[in-house]
DNA sequence: TTGAAAGCGCTACCAA
DNA sequence: TTGGTAGCGCTTTCAA
C-alpha cells in the first residue's frame, strides 16, 4: 500500500501518533491544502474567518510542518552548519553556545560538527553539510587550504569564517583582532617591567601569526627586539598542543640564556603548561617569570597563581556570527563579504602583576 | 517557470553550481532514475556493467543525494537530536564531543541544542526536534516532569536520557552510577581521617539525589551520621550555580559548629567555589578542610591546590550513548529500554590528601 | 535486469 | 479570496 495511513480516521491512535498533515486539516475544514499552506505562511489573501478556523485547528492538532517537504520545494532547509576544531575547547564551546543562543527561536536548527583539528575530517564534514543543503555555514577552520570553501561558495551557500581566516580567500569573517591581542599582552608585560619577553606561538594559522605580529609590533614600539630563541613553537601534533606543549616549550625557554622574565602564551592551556614548567624549575610567578595567556578560560581565577589573560570575548564573536548568518540567509543576492573584529581586553591577575 | 533549470545543459556553470540530480545522471547514461537509485543503495538486481557506469558518473559529477527528498519518502531524516543543559559545561561538552565522534561516518548529522538549564526552553527545543523528525533523540534533561518525553515516545522516536533520569519514566538511560560517586568520594574522605564530613548537594535531579544517597550510605557503613546542617544546597537560580553557589554554601558551612573537616561537593565548579571560601576564611586545604569534587574537569591539575575529583568518564557516557542511538535507529520494532551505568573512578590530588 | 507510474507533503503559479 | 494543477528529487511497487 502506497499510503500507510488509509483508515486513519477510524483508528486515530494506533501504536503511535502519526504527524498531522495539511491534508488532514484541509479535509476537516472542507478547504484545500493550498489554503492551509497560505494561512501557515501568513499569506495576505485569506479571509479573516478562514484564517481563524485554520489556526484553531492547527493548534488543536498540534500541526508541525514537514521540513523535508518544504525544503524539497523551496530549497531552504532552515538548517545552519557549524564546524569547530574542538567542542571541548572553552573558546569554541562558548562560541557555539552563543551562536546557538543567537539563532534560537528563529526556526533554524544548528548542526554542529567537530573537525578535531584535522583538515581532512573538516573537509568531510563540510561535504556532509553541503549534501544536507544547509542554508549557511559557519566554520572555525583547521585547514590550511581554501579549496573546500570555494566549493561552498560555488554552491551559493553563504559562508562565515570564525576565528581563523585566510589571506587568499575573501569571505565573511568574525573574530578577534589578533594583532591587538599580541600588543595588549606584550605592552602589559613591558609595563610590568619585563625586559626579556618570550612568546610561545601557536600553529600556522592567522590567529597565531596575528598575535606574533602584535607581539613584535609592541616590542618594536619600545625599541625592543625579541631574541630569536625567545620565540618558540609548540609541537604540531595533537598531544603536544595545549598544556603539554606549553610545558615542553617553556622548559626550553627556561634553559636559554638570557632567561626570559616574561612569557606571552598563544593561549591559556599553553600558559597553564608554562606555569607548571616554571614552578617545576623552582622559579616564582610573577617575580621570576611573568605569564600572560589568551582566552580568559573558565576558572582562571582559581589557579595556583591566577592567570592574566587576554579575553577574546567569545560570546560576542558567537553573537555577531549568528546575527550575520541570519542576515545572510534572508538575502537573495550575495553581498560583499563582511569582516567583524571584536576588540580584546586584558584581564590582569596575579601571574603578571609585579607591583 | 516551475523548473528553474531548463537549459542547464547549455550553460553548465551559471552563477553557481546547482546540485546534480539522479535525473541528470540517468539522462547522461540513457538510463532511468530508478536504476540510478538502485545503484546508489546497493540494490542487488543491477547488472555489473551498469553499476560501474553509474558509479563512475556519480563520482565524476560528485553526486550527493538530496536528503529532503529521501526523508520525504522514507521517513528517515538521518538526523540525531541532542539536547544538553549547557554546552560550556565541560561534562556536557565532553559528552557531546564523544557522541559526535561516535556517530561520525555513519551518515548522520547531529543537531545540538542547549536548554540553558531552563525546563521551558528544553520543551521548546524538543518540539523543534520533533518537527524536524529526527531519527533519535538524546537528552540530558533540565526538566522535572516527563510530559515532553512521552510526546517523543508517542511519536515512536527512540529516546535516550543522558546523565539525569526520572523515576516515573522507563526509558533508555546512559549515565554514571551516582550512588557509587557518592560512596567513592565519601569513603575517601573517611579514609583520610575526616571526622565531620559535609556535602554540598546539587539541585533536585536524579544525579544530586544519587550522590547524596551514596554519601549517606558511605557514612552509615562507618557508623557515622551526618549533621543536618552539614548537608547544604546551592541556590536554584542560574547565578548561584557553580562556583559562586559553592562559595556561599561553604561560607555557611564554615560558620557552623562543629566546623566540617571535609566537604564532598556535587561537582567541580562548586568545589572551586568551596576552596576559595576556605582560603578566604584563612584555612588550609586539605589540613583544615579536605575537598572532593566531581567531574574531574580540565585543568584540575593546575589549580592553587589540585582538586581531588570523581571522574564520571563522560567520554564513555557519550560513546555508549552514540552506540545505543545507532542501534536504536536501525531497529524496526521498539525494544525494551536499556540502562547503561558507567563506573566512576576517584582521581586523588592534593585537595584531600592528608598523609 | 530495467523502468513506468505513483506518490511522499508541501509550495508556486495561475485561473476561477 | 480560494483552489486546481504541477512538480520539487527521490523511493516503492509492479509490470515488462
Amino acid at each position: 500500500m502506497a499510503n500507510p495511513r488509509e483508515g486513519r480516521e477510524r483508528q486515530p491512535k494506533l501504536l503511535r501518533d502519526v504527524p498531522v498533515r495539511m491534508k488532514d486539516i484541509a479535509r476537516d475544514l472542507g478547504l484545500s491544502t493550498v489554503t492551509i499552506s497560505k494561512v501557515l505562511r501568513g499569506h495576505s489573501d485569506i479571509g479573516e474567518e478562514t484564517r481563524k478556523r485554520v489556526l484553531k485547528r492547527m493548534q488543536e492538532l498540534n500541526y508541525q510542518p514537514n521540513f523535508a517537504a518544504r525544503a524539497l520545494i523551496t530549497g531552504r532547509t532552515w538548517t545552519i552548519g557549524l564546524v569547530v576544531p574542538d567542542l571541548l575547547h572553552p573558546f569554541f564551546a562558548q562560541v557555539a553556545k552563543a551562536i546557538s543562543a543567537g539563532v534560537r527561536g528563529q526556526g533554524y536548527s544548528l548542526i554542529i560538527t567537530s573537525s578535531e583539528e584535522y583538515p581532512e575530517l573538516e573537509r568531510q564534514e563540510i561535504e556532509q553539510l553541503l549534501a544536507r543543503r544547509v542554508d549557511v555555514m559557519l566554520i572555525a577552520s583547521a585547514q590550511s587550504t581554501v579549496e573546500s570553501f570555494r566549493r561552498i561558495e560555488d554552491r551559493g551557500i553563504p559562508l562565515i569564517l570564525i576565528d581563523r581566516r585566510f589571506v587568499d580567500l575573501v569571505a565573511n569573517f568574525v573574530g578577534v583582532d589578533d594583532e591587538a591581542v599580541g600588543v595588549l599582552a606584550t605592552d602589559h608585560l613591558i609595563d610590568q617591567g619585563c625586559q626579556r619577553i618570550a612568546h610561545i606561538r601557536g600553529p600556522e594559522t592567522s590567529t597565531a601569526l596575528g598575535r606574533l605580529e602584535g607581539f613584535r609590533r609592541a616590542l618594536a614600539a619600545h625599541r625592543l627586539t625579541p631574541l630569536a630563541k625567545h620565540i618558540v613553537s609548540i609541537g604540531a601534533s595533537g598531544d603536544d598542543r595545549g598544556a603539554p606543549g606549553g610545558y615542553e616549550a617553556t622548559k626550553k625557554l627556561l634553559k636559554s640564556s638570557p632567561r626570559p622574565d616574561g612569557i606571552f602564551c598563544f593561549n591559556d592551556p599553553i600558559a597553564l603548561g608554562a606555569m607548571r614548567a616554571i614552578f617545576d624549575a623552582g622559579l616564582r610567578i610573577p617575580e621570576d617569570v611573568a605569564v600572560v595567556g589568551c582566552g580568559n578560560l573558565l576558572y582562571s581565577d582559581f589557579l595556583r597563581v591566577p592567570l592574566t589573560s587576554v579575553d577574546q570575548d567569545s560570546s560576542a564573536i558567537g553573537k555577531i556570527a549568528a546575527e550575520l548568518a541570519l542576515s545572510l540567509v534572508s538575502q537573495k543576492k550575495p553581498s560583499r563579504p563582511k569582516t567583524e573584529l571584536v576588540t580584546p581586553t586584558l584581564v590582569v591577575r596575579a601571574s603578571s602583576l609585579r607591583h
